[in-house]
DNA sequence: TATGACAATTTGTCAGACAAAATAAGAAAC
DNA sequence: GTTTCTTATTTTGTCTGACAAATTGTCATA
């Protein structure tokens, strides 16, 4: 009966923090259960007296609670007609919590797609804008990461993957967009979950240490080209390595099939890939 | 079209006198009021019971309003200390409230530059993908869009406006990226305020016209690479047209100047002016 | 069958109170 | 005079109970 609300048993980013206050314990609780299908959307959730008993909580912070859901549009609540789950197109994907709870679940392959192709579209040209613009101070911050990850590879892939994610954002940190900034801090838990679901990750790492370095080299040398190149070979071998891992689950929801608009039909495509090497394919 | 959904508890289409939840009067008031300055960054602002009477809410309403602003990033709230206004590299910038609040006050040049180059990262492979991928009816809704654009052209430039977002919006609807779908969404708001205050919009228009067919077009005949490029150029123009508007207050708070790492002294500059004529360098 | 008034249910809002936490102030010890 | 411990106070965090508003379901009536 004693219902666990206690979040940080799961979350692994602050294992030591008790839910101080009841409003975020049952922000938590319910979000999870949203996002995972417990309550599935156009569901009816129970009315806010009878889940305040449920979940012990005075209807005030529940109703905090569940107005935070709302506006990260997972819920909706009208007089009469109770809170209801909304559908998934309305729920705000590039919400922290959101995609948090979402990479806590099994992995969605229609999300794991849309990342690996926005990663691909942004991150390339945000090491091309750093490599024009990256501050000394940046650049080391850049080379630190990597180093960390060189130090940690053999034993502890966990920090290698941590590491990892601290270059990419040291990177994205380094083009002075504020809005790149908070939209890497958005995928941020979603990238770390996938990439631990990653089997192979320690082969996969050895195998990229030196594309990492690549792209460092060129921001520290200020040649956006070349970093640019570089960013958009080790997010090809990134994808590589990541996709086999999702690829039992696919075939899910996705509205078409990728390759319903075959290149090869379209005249221009031998002038695609002479402009580029095309990341996003290897992603599918 | 499916124009209805609208993920923050408060819609941008909702005139300013009818909210009809005092959560949600609360928050839209202190929201705009901490965006536009009105409270400071490190400010502390009245206490809760003060805040209540001021604003003529009860307190529980005035928490639930106080909550939401918390998770956007722009206050924080603890014990004792009361709630501080958070600084701005803190505020959720992806928050479609966030931005519509920031869109009401004096332009933020840091925020438009950081606008303008996410459109140059997104919108061309944008572009590019739906040029791959578009069903046919999301190439009619794409063209559709242009239609009514240029059907209110001479007269109704503020139809204009929208219409031309709204093309915007179908192209990356079209790539079937949910995660692209949201950020559109997310600064949508901006960018048609932003458009607004553009003096010479009718102009601009007049001349950007065939640019955005050229798009509509090569998407239609899934011609990815060419759909990248003409997206470039119109970006490029718009960015053109944008700028000088925002000439005057610039020179505020931006870290470092843009051109403190000419790309002349790349050796790989070159090769760069072959890949693409970057649009972001005429954003600056 | 259609229609209107009425009742029931659920969220929205309010008021007042107590608990918890953290700072500020003051007292005691050195 | 300075430091440290204790105490007081302020502010958020939470609870209880109640009423208002809105919308739906029901039932009586034409």
């Amino acid at each position: 009966m004693a219902r666990k609300w206690s979040i940080s048993a799961s979350d692994s980013r602050e294992p030591p923090h008790a839910p101080r206050r009841k409003t975020d314990s049952v922000l938590n609780l319910l979000g999870r259960r949203i996002v995972t299908g417990e309550y599935a959307p156009g569901d009816q959730l129970p009315t806010e007296a009878e889940l305040g008993k449920r979940l012990k909580v005075s209807r005030p912070s529940l109703r905090e609670g569940l107005k935070v859901l709302s506006v990260k549009g997972l819920v909706e609540s009208r007089t009469r007609r109770g809170t209801h789950v909304r559908q998934r197109r309305d729920w705000d994907l590039l919400d922290p919590d959101v995609l948090r709870w979402m990479a806590t679940g099994k992995p969605d392959p229609e999300l794991l797609i849309s990342l690996l192709e926005v990663r691909a579209i942004i991150e390339p040209a945000a090491a091309r804008m750093a490599a024009q613009r990256a501050a000394p101070a940046q650049i080391a911050a850049i080379e630190q990461a990597y180093h960390a990850m060189a130090a940690s590879l053999p034993h502890d892939v966990e920090a290698c993957c941590r590491h990892d994610l601290e270059l990419h954002e040291a990177i994205i940190d380094a083009t002075g967009n504020i809005l790149l900034r908070r939209l890497a801090q958005a995928i941020r838990t979603t990238l770390l979950a996938f990439f631990r679901l990653s089997a192979n990750a320690r082969e996969s790492y050895e195998n990229s240490l030196k594309e990492h370095w690549a792209v460092a080299a060129a921001i520290r040398r200020h040649a956006p080209a070349e970093a640019e190149r570089a960013m958009r070979l080790l997010l090809a071998g990134t994808a590589r390595d990541t996709a086999p891992a999702f690829a039992a689950p696919v075939g899910h929801k996705r509205r078409r099939t990728r390759a319903s608009q075959p290149e090869k039909s379209d005249p221009q495509a031998k002038q695609t890939r002479e402009e580029r090497n095309d990341p996003e394919k290897a992603a599918t």
